[in-house]
DNA sequence: AAGTGGTCTAGACCACTTC
DNA sequence: AAGTGGTCTAGACCACTTC
């Protein structure tokens, strides 16, 4: 993927747009971007592209390209950056992956609400997996996810400690790249408040999701618990390509 | 819109997708699409590429594209029903539109922060608007927007007691069709507590939101508090058009 | 070997904003 | 008039899958 030059360039212009090379949150003109990078236009687009439909910048025909101050105003803590949507490479910090501390891991068979998520049949069985995820010694996100064991039935003890998104990567070649997400906030048990250090006057956010292989095989379903400093969900919205 | 050659390919390939053209999933090849539609194999890249970031079908190098069989069969979770991305068309409950409680109009000069965010300069001035609104008597959000005093002079007290959106795309006709959002979750403050009747533990939703106008022009910035009870975020997410 | 999607180029013309 | 993003073309070559 980092040969791919939509790819150097987007890399590139992020690093460039956190690093406030852009004061006046203006981007060069397409046509300078192309010229000083050596590529074509299309391929600029591309990666300017990809970056507005992160929130990162947005276009204005006629004027030119900005940086979205939203973005940058609070540090943006979920950001789809890696080559899947897991959590280990959207909560990189300086390109320091969360570490993980692994709470449960069992085989339970699907109740009705999995099987028709992950579309199953009764009788089938799921890895139920909870961990707690901690940046630079802070937990801030317990997990609990459900996996069909069919998709993965060799999953051992060691591989839930690391990324399980990276793992099916590397070893069946399939990342995953879809998913339904559900963003809310509800107040902290007390649960969250001994994992995640929180007060009881201090609510957690929840991303509840499903997501799904590159060829739309739903793999899990996944509950995130956060201290709600860390999360940041952030979307583009367009009516556009409905 | 209906005049861009990859929507109106779009369009039409999501009808025949509907009407089951393609019982065994597979759609022609690119470069056979291109031919039929007398167009070129970019824009039809195009048009597949938006329906596979909305789910409808997935690519596979090599082999083809194919109809996404899991879309067909589950309903979309999430559905903009109205023709802009205002409140008042989100939280539509049985066609019963939010009403609205003014709590704050004035006009204030614009800081660095909306200066930015809302292409002004300095000297600008903006309105500042407060509104609750209350869904079938239940006070659910405390809402405060930013919009540039330029862009709808005659702005009354009447109207911001209704819709500015669907005013505007009314009176202007142009219509608020994208925009960037910030999702996170916060404890609710003593005013938040007052005006959502909230307990001091229940936090609040946030939702903070730059809206665009259909030709790129910033229209509004806006702060969105939740009771957290009503903030479901859903967003469908994928890395292919990425 | 043939088929199919992915990436990329160089350039044309259009639509809108700014000067 | 000049600047800037949007759309589109025709074609080249690459990577992966299927036969």
């Amino acid at each position: 993927m980092a040969d791919v030059i939509y790819m150097k360039v987007l890399q590139d212009l992020k690093h460039r747009i956190y690093s406030n090379e852009f004061p006046d949150k203006k981007l060069p003109d397409e046509r300078s971007l192309s010229e000083s990078y050596g590529v074509s236009r299309s391929s600029i687009k591309r990666a300017l592209n990809i970056l507005a439909a992160q929130g990162i910048i947005f276009k204005k025909r006629g004027s030119g390209t900005f940086v979205n101050p939203l973005y940058l105003k609070n540090q943006p803590i979920f950001h789809n950056e890696g080559s899947n949507l897991g959590v280990t490479d959207s909560y990189q910090i300086d390109g320091q992956a969360p570490s993980i501390k692994l709470l449960n891991f069992q085989v339970v068979p699907a109740n009705e609400d999995l099987q028709q998520a992950l579309f199953l049949s009764p009788g089938d069985f799921v890895y139920q997996i909870e961990r707690l995820r901690i940046l630079e010694d802070v937990p801030f996100m317990i997990e609990t996810g459900f996996i069909p064991i069919k998709i993965i039935p060799e999953l051992s003890l060691g591989d839930v400690e690391g990324s399980i998104f990276n793992y099916v990567e590397e070893k069946k070649k399939n990342a995953v790249t879809k998913s339904f997400m559900s963003v809310m906030a509800a107040p902290s048990t007390a649960n969250d408040q001994a994992l995640l250090a929180l007060k009881p006057t201090e609510p957690v956010g929840i991303m509840e999701g499903i997501f799904f292989l590159d060829d739309g095989t739903p793999f899990e379903v996944s509950t995130m618990r956060l201290n709600y400093k860390y999360m940041r969900y952030n979307a583009f919205v367009s009516l556009d390509s409905e």
